[in-house]
Parts: C-alpha cells; sequence; structure tokens
DNA sequence: TGCCAGGATTGATAAATGTCAATTGAAGGG
DNA sequence: CCCTTCAATTGACATTTATCAATCCTGGCA
C-alpha cells in the first residue's frame, strides 16, 4: 500500500476521526489493488471478507435474479462500498464490477469489526454511514414507487445538474444502458424518455445533456428534497 | 409508563444488551401513548424527535409524492421504527400511521443518540439494527426492480407462509389494498395477480391464503435468499 | 332480519412499458 | 482512412399495468 494512499483514506468521512493507532492498526492489514475495467471485484451472495474503498476509477453495484440485472448504484472516488454486509458479516446483497481501470483498497471486514468495537469514533462514523445509507435506498424506493419512468428521469437529470454544479449543461456520468437500468426501464424506453422530455426543454447531444428551462422541467418532476436531496 | 411494559422494551434486541443505569435513563425520559386507529403518528418531513417502540397494534409506514401514496412497510409489536431519522437527527422520510388501536413508546431522539455514545454495547445494537434496515431495504428493492408484479406477489405469499410457520394456509396480515400498494400495484391488479397464482395451486378465501402446491409455486416464484430471506 | 358502507372483484379500455428487429452513428483498431 | 463493433435510436408490435365504471360481497348495525 503507498504511504500516500493514507491521506485519502484518513480524510474520508468514515475514518476521519479515528484515533491515529486503530486508524494505523486499520491500515496495516489493508492493501490495495488496480484493475483493469470490467472485472467483477464482488460476487452476490459471497462472504463479505473486506470492506472496499474506491480510491480511483467508477465501480457498479448491481444485483440478478433469474437471468435478469438490474444495476442499484455506481461509486465515485472516493468512497468505500458495502459497509452493511461487513458489519453484519452477511452475504453480499450486491455485486461489485469495475466500469473502468480501479483502484481499490480491501480492508479486512474481521478488522473493521475489531476497529468498531476499540474505537468510539469510528462507531460513530459507522452508524452515521449506514443511517445515510439507509436513508437513501429508502429514498430511491420512493422515487421507484412514487413516479413513473419520464418523471424518474427527469428528477434524476435535475439532481445530476445540481451535482455537475447546476449550470445549464452537464454530462451523464455514464453510458444510456446503464443508466436505463439504475432508473428501473429500458434502454428503448430511455430513448424514448429523453425524447418526451424534449418538450420540457431538455436537449441531449450523446452523453451531454442541456437543460433549456429549469423551471419548465422543475415543474414536470416536481422534485422533493425527501426524494432527491440524496445528503441528508 | 407502566413498569411492566419495561421488560418487553428490554427483551428488544436494541436494548437487550444495554447497561441497567443507561437503559433507565433512557426509559425515565420515554413516554407511551395510546392511540385509535388511523392516526398519524408521523408526518413526512417533520423532525425525528422520538424513536418510536410499537408494544401493541399494528403501524404502516408510507410516503407521498405529487397527492400519491405507498406503503412502504408495517411493522407489528414490538419493534422499533424509524431509527435511522433520530440518529442523523434529519427529517421523517416515511409517514407512520395506526392501522388499529395501538400503544407506543416514545423515547426523546436526543436520548437515544446520549446513549449511544455513552454505551457500546447500545452502539453496537444500533449498528446492527440499522445494518439489518438497510440490508432489507436493498432487497426490497431487487424485488421491484428485478421481478414482474406476479412474481413479487408468488415471492410475498411464500414468505409470509414461511412467517406463519409453513402451513399451508395463512391469513394476510392486512387488507387487500394495503397489500396492493405495498407490492408496488393497483388493487385491481392484485385481484389478477391472485386470480392468475390460482393455475400454480394458490386459493384464497377473503384475507386466508391456501397454497396448495408448494413445490409448483416455487417453481414459478424461484424465491433466493438474497431477496427473500428478511433476516440475515 | 334487512340495510348500508366500503373493500373486493370483474369487465372494458387506455396508458405505460417491454420486446424484437432494423438502422444509425460514433469510437477504436488495423 | 476504412472497417468493425457496439451503443443508441427508431418503428412496429406485444405485454403489463393502470384506470374507470359497475357489481358483488361481507361485516357491522339499526
Amino acid at each position: 500500500m503507498r504511504p500516500d494512499d493514507f491521506p485519502e483514506i484518513r480524510a474520508l468521512p468514515l475514518f476521519r476521526d479515528m484515533e491515529e493507532e486503530g486508524f494505523h492498526a486499520l491500515m496495516r492489514g489493508a492493501y490495495v489493488q488496480n484493475f483493469p475495467p470490467q472485472v467483477d471485484l464482488i460476487r452476490e451472495g459471497e462472504p463479505s471478507d473486506f470492506l472496499h474503498v474506491l480510491l480511483d476509477g467508477l465501480v457498479e453495484l448491481f444485483a440478478t435474479w433469474n437471468g435478469r440485472e438490474t444495476l442499484l448504484a455506481t461509486t465515485r472516488p472516493v468512497t468505500t462500498f458495502i459497509l452493511a454486509a461487513t458489519i453484519r458479516d452477511a452475504p453480499y446483497l450486491m455485486a461489485a464490477r469495475t466500469m473502468t481501470r480501479a483502484r481499490v483498497v480491501l480492508i479486512p471486514s474481521e478488522d473493521v469489526r475489531a476497529a468498531f468495537d476499540a474505537d468510539p469514533a469510528f462507531a460513530r462514523a459507522i452508524v452515521a454511514d449506514l443511517a445515510q445509507s439507509y436513508r437513501s435506498v429508502v429514498k430511491n424506493t420512493k422515487d421507484l414507487k412514487l413516479r413513473s419512468s419520464l418523471e424518474r428521469l427527469a428528477n434524476y437529470l435535475l439532481r445530476e445538474q445540481r451535482r455537475a454544479g447546476g449550470g445549464g449543461s452537464f454530462d451523464l456520468p455514464f453510458d444510456k444502458r446503464r443508466l436505463a437500468s439504475l432508473l428501473g426501464m429500458t434502454p428503448e424506453n430511455l430513448s424514448r424518455a429523453f425524447k418526451s422530455l424534449q418538450a420540457y426543454g431538455v436537449v441531449t447531444d450523446g452523453g451531454r445533456v442541456t437543460i433549456g428551462d429549469q423551471a419548465d422541467l422543475e415543474r414536470f418532476a416536481r422534485p422533493n428534497p425527501l426524494i432527491d436531496d440524496r445528503t441528508t
């Protein structure tokens, strides 16, 4: 593990307030791996041996059933993933696959649980992270159950716009096939949804999206902080 | 608060391992309320002032958007609910309403957070509860995104059957209108779904469901522990 | 016992979404 | 610079799901 990876990891909310001692104990057992694109990092149903921290690259989290597959989330650096499985010492519910070249820190789950018991600050951070994660899945469920696919897309675009800084244009973070899966629709349906949103001033050029009339799109999308604010 | 409520609460996984001291401190600030049916306990978006513990009765957790409403979960005694909001000190993402007469303990959120900091055993229990909750919402998301409504119903029936002890017959825990909303469909569609499942040996008589040929239903439903096992 | 209210069901129809097949178009490799 | 490849789009059609309206049932109550 390169020593210059330390500060990046240390800066994460999860590790920020740990005691120096405990942090180093965690890092001693951890190691970094580099992966090419399209590599499976985690398979559904496997025991959760490691907490993963993504340092570079993009990773997708997905699930399968009966021959179908759906994208549940994507992670961007620097983030941890699959914390709940680590804590519960339970099998992974999602699979993870690199979308690009990626650099990942693997921390043995056992060490994480030990650090949790030893360091109250770390325990607090884990709870905060889990509560946050829980709330964000609940928001996603509300999005899925209360909105049509067109409404989900409209609100997704507004969220991405905000994340990109609020300007009129931004790039989709991955291809449209994945976006369709994330939003719970087919690529064909997504294409048509984009076309429908032209009526509200949404223009696309490849992966670039321009929101011509924010107010108009919001009138249709009716974004709501209890669904769309993914920070609280 | 009636002293004979104590043991019941104390026995919950969340409180079981607390120190006597801290548990009593929590209970000092807590109070019990009795509610008639159809009363709003919690409204979406309100600050989370209390952790709720349901002692008796049934409570539904639902969410609304743009004039629509969907049932997200129901709780039965003895359970806590809305822990994540309490921990994060963030607004409730779901509303809660009594379905029957209900007896509920209200514990000030502040006290819960204080107890978390003071008592490592309680902290561990909270983490376990949150991780569990998180995983169960993820399972629900997989159910929603990977399965058709007919498949969701079939698997729901298998889960309820298991919960009821595995016999051939059991009663639905609430009316079909609510079940439809929980499964993400309309009551009309649920009616038709029940009729479709007759082909796999499912017979209904009002709220009573009989699974005639378990293996046959499972062949259609394809239950999967990574979606349907709601205990790990 | 008979009446009512509200959930449940059914039928007819509409809307949303998915599937299949063909075509377009853009990016990367030889 | 052309060719290959694969994502994206489009059109036609099928399936799923929702909506609307009517009717059926059932449990509570006068």
